[in-house]
DNA sequence: CGGAACTTTGAGTCACTTCAATCGGTGTGG
DNA sequence: CCACACCGATTGAAGTGACTCAAAGTTCCG
C-alpha cells in the first residue's frame, strides 16, 4: 500500500513505479511514540533520519527561560532530520504533539533514495517547501494578531493535510492542545483559549476533541490573508523530469 | 582574490585550491545596485542565481495590507536564490537594503559548482544554516520582546560578519535604517526606534551612521539567551577532510 | 472514582501600536 | 546659494492586543 511517505513525496511530481515501491518498503516497521515523547533532542547527533507516518509532531527550541517554541508542525509523511545528513548535531528538538507512528531511516537507506533521481529531486523540493514555509510563519509571527496567526494556520494545514489525503473539504483531525498551538503561534495558552473562541464565535471554525471543523474556509483566507504560493503545491506539473535535479553529493 | 563567496563557502570546511580558484572567478562582473532596488520579485522566475559580494539585502514579504516584512538578511558572500534552481517561481522577494554588488550565476555555472563535491557539500551547508537561522528568528518573534530580539540579532550579525571578515571584537557596518529593522523584528518603526535608544542607554551598543558598535556583547548574549548553535559555524572543524582529531565529539 | 491534563473565566498590567508632529540632514532645482 | 522637498530619526500621548496571576470548570483515562 502506498506509504504517507511515498504520497508525500509524490506531491512534487510523479514518481517511477519502481522508486514508488523502493519508498513503500523503506518505512518497514516503524515505532509507536506516545504524546509529548521526544524523537530527536537538541545537540543529538544520529545516522538515522526519521519520518512521520502518523499522528502530529513538531519542532521545539527552548528558551533559557523555559518557554517552549514550536517553528514547524510535521504530519504524516514529512520528515524530521535530513539535517543531520549534512550538519553535525541537530540545533532543535522534535518530539511528537499526539500519539505518532515514526519510521527510522538508518544512514544507507537514505544514501539509496539519493541514488534515485526522481526521489532525489523530491527530497530537495520538500526541504526547499519547509524553509518556504519556516518563512511564512515568519511573516505570520512577525505581521500578523494572533486570530490571524490562528486562521492562517488552519488554512495551511487544510491545504497540506489535504495534499496527503488526510482532510476533505471541511475537516480533519487536529490532535493538539491549545497550549500547543499557543507555542507554535507565539501566544499565551489563555490567549489561544480567547481567540479559538472567538473564531467560533463568528462561524469560522470548530476545534474540539482534536477536530478541526472548517466552517466558512474563504473568510479564513481572506482575514488572514492567506496565498497558497508558498506551499509550492502546483509544483508537480510542468517541471516533470526535467533537466538532472542537481544533486548535491556528500 | 578571495571572493567573499568563496570566504563564505569556506566556512564551512577547507576547500580544494581547485575550487576555490573556480569560485573566485565565478563572479567575474559583479552589477551594482542602489538601496532598495529588487533583485528578484515574488512570482519571478529566473535561471540565474544571485550572489551578494558587498551590501546588505534581505528576503521580504509584503501582507496584503502593504505591510512588508523581512524574513531574512543578506550579507556578503549569501546566495540569494538557489530555490529557483529547483522550484518554479520565487514566493518571496529579495531587495538590497544598501549599495550592493551582485553576481549573476548563470544556471550553466551552478550545475558546474554541483559538480564539485566540495562546493556542493558547502551549499548544502549553507542551505540547512539559512534554514536554521530562519528557525532561530522564528523563535526570537515568538518568544522575546523587541529588545531582547533586537540584541538577538546583533550577535547573530556579530558572528556572521566576523565569519566573513567583515567584523572585529567591537564594530561593524550596518548600513539599515531603523525602518529596516522593525521590519525585520516585526515592530513599528517608532518602537524599533525607542527599543534603540534603550539599548545605547543601557551602554550595549552604538548604532549610528550605518555603523554599530558592540559595547557589551556578553550583556548582549546574556539578555537575548542567545545560543550561536545554529549557526553551524564549527562545522568547519571535525566532518570536513581533515577531521581535527583534537576536537572531542559526542 | 479520582487525579491529571486541558479548557475556561475574570481582573489588572504591560508591551507595543497608531496618530500627530517636530527636527535634522541631504540632495535637487531654481 | 538658498528654498524646498524628502527621508530618517525622534518625541508625546492615547489606545489596544496580549500577558500574567489566580481560580474554577471539564474532560479524559487508568
Amino acid at each position: 500500500m502506498t506509504s504517507r511517505l511515498t504520497r508525500k513525496l509524490e506531491t512534487f511530481g510523479p514518481l517511477p513505479e519502481d522508486d514508488r515501491r523502493f519508498l513503500d518498503d523503506l518505512v518497514g516497521s516503524p515505532r509507536l511514540l506516545r504524546a509529548n515523547e521526544d524523537i530527536i533532542r537538541e545537540g543529538d547527533t544520529t545516522n538515522d533520519v526519521h519520518v512521520v507516518l502518523e499522528g502530529f509532531a513538531g519542532r521545539y527550541k527552548v528558551t533559557e527561560d523555559g518557554r517552549r517554541h514550536i517553528m514547524a508542525l510535521l504530519v504524516p509523511g514529512d520528515m524530521c532530520d535530513i539535517h543531520t545528513f549534512i550538519l553535525k548535531r541537530m540545533d532543535h528538538g522534535i518530539a511528537t504533539l499526539s500519539p505518532c507512528q515514526i519510521a527510522d531511516l538508518p544512514r544507507s537507506r537514505v544514501l539509496e533514495m539519493l541514488e534515485r533521481p526522481a526521489v532525489a529531486r523530491a527530497l530537495w523540493c520538500m526541504t526547499l517547501v519547509d524553509e518556504a514555509t519556516l518563512r511564512e510563519w515568519l511573516v505570520n509571527l512577525g505581521q500578523r494578531k494572533t486570530e490571524e496567526r490562528v486562521a492562517h494556520l488552519f488554512c495551511e494545514l487544510h491545504l497540506r493535510l489535504r495534499a496527503v489525503g488526510l482532510a476533505n473539504d471541511e475537516h480533519f483531525l487536529l490532535p493538539l492542545t491549545q497550549t500547543d498551538l499557543a507555542d507554535a503561534m507565539g501566544a499565551s495558552a489563555i490567549h489561544m483559549n480567547r481567540v479559538i473562541q472567538s473564531l467560533r464565535a463568528k462561524n469560522l471554525v470548530a476545534f474540539e476533541k482534536g477536530q478541526l471543523v472548517i466552517l466558512d474556509i474563504d473568510e479564513l483566507r481572506e482575514m488572514s490573508g492567506f496565498n497558497p504560493n508558498y506551499l509550492h503545491l502546483d509544483e508537480a506539473k510542468g517541471s516533470g523530469p526535467k533537466a538532472d535535479p542537481a544533486r548535491p553529493r556528500t
